[in-house]
DNA sequence: GAGGTTATCGCAAGTGGTGGCAATAGTGAC
DNA sequence: GTCACTATTGCCACCACTTGCGATAACCTC
């Protein structure tokens, strides 16, 4: 079954703004954000409104296709849910991030469950802090 | 010393709307938003702007009297340094937030301190995930 | 293929927060 | 007290979205 037939047999529909948005998820390798995403979009179709790439992120996201991440400065991060799932550390000195394995924070995840029955996703926001480098 | 000496010591100064800012955050009892605050000083004096309000915070948060944390994906919540620093557990499904004591966050804390060089501050966003009511 | 239903769209206004700038007012030194 | 210095303020435009609404166009059924 196609993205397509996917989207469609969940009650939602296939439009040219909603394929543009994937299309832009796949070429992009890392995070993106919404607004280089309808600025990529727009360049080609200026009639495509940034609030429909907003909204079809969401909506997206809603059916499994993406996921976002928040760094620590005001803007969201999209990507495809299939990429592997990592953490991030991003120092509030300089600003760098760091990709981290989600393994690392796996021993967290199964106390949040086991003690407080709760289901943390790990990777929704970044970690911060200072790193090495900015370390006194 | 008081507050003001302390503030001018470092070169800063203390103002009637910092001095508004303060007491605002001194009233309240838990974790404050930036609007709130400034709703507040503003019924009184409406010719003080948001945008010193949230000035004032950034300001007395590098002097080192208040703290932020992000609660959900959008809002930040503000209160005094001094209250004790607590992590915070977010149910993306039903919105109910949860305290946890930041002594089962250290075990993480001191892994990304050992392994990576980071100082991590777990208090500062709050992890969020689908609470024991949520879960399917 | 035509028709009806309704998800989705473009537009415009709104929200919570940030940043530039000229005017103002705390501050330390005299 | 007065003065010069500069941190801070109010104003306003901007940023990164979000929302309401009437128009449009996917989609399913026939």
């Amino acid at each position: 079954m196609s993205v397509a037939d996917e989207i469609r047999s969940k009650g939602r529909r296939m439009t040219v703004q909603r394929r543009l948005v994937l299309d832009a998820l796949q070429r992009a390798r890392h995070h993106t954000t919404a607004e280089e995403i309808a600025r990529q979009i727009r360049a080609r179709h200026p009639q495509i409104d940034p609030s429909t790439v907003y909204r079809n992120l969401e909506a997206l996201e809603e059916l499994g296709y993406v996921t976002h991440t928040h760094l620590d400065d005001r803007v969201t991060r999209w990507h495809r849910a299939d990429v592997e799932r990592h953490g991030h550390l991003v120092c509030r000195r300089c600003g760098s991030e760091q990709e981290i394995a989600l393994r690392m924070l796996e021993p967290l995840g199964r106390r949040l469950r086991n003690e407080q029955g709760f289901r943390a996703d790990l990777a929704h926001s970044a970690i911060v802090g200072i790193c090495r480098e900015c370390a006194p």
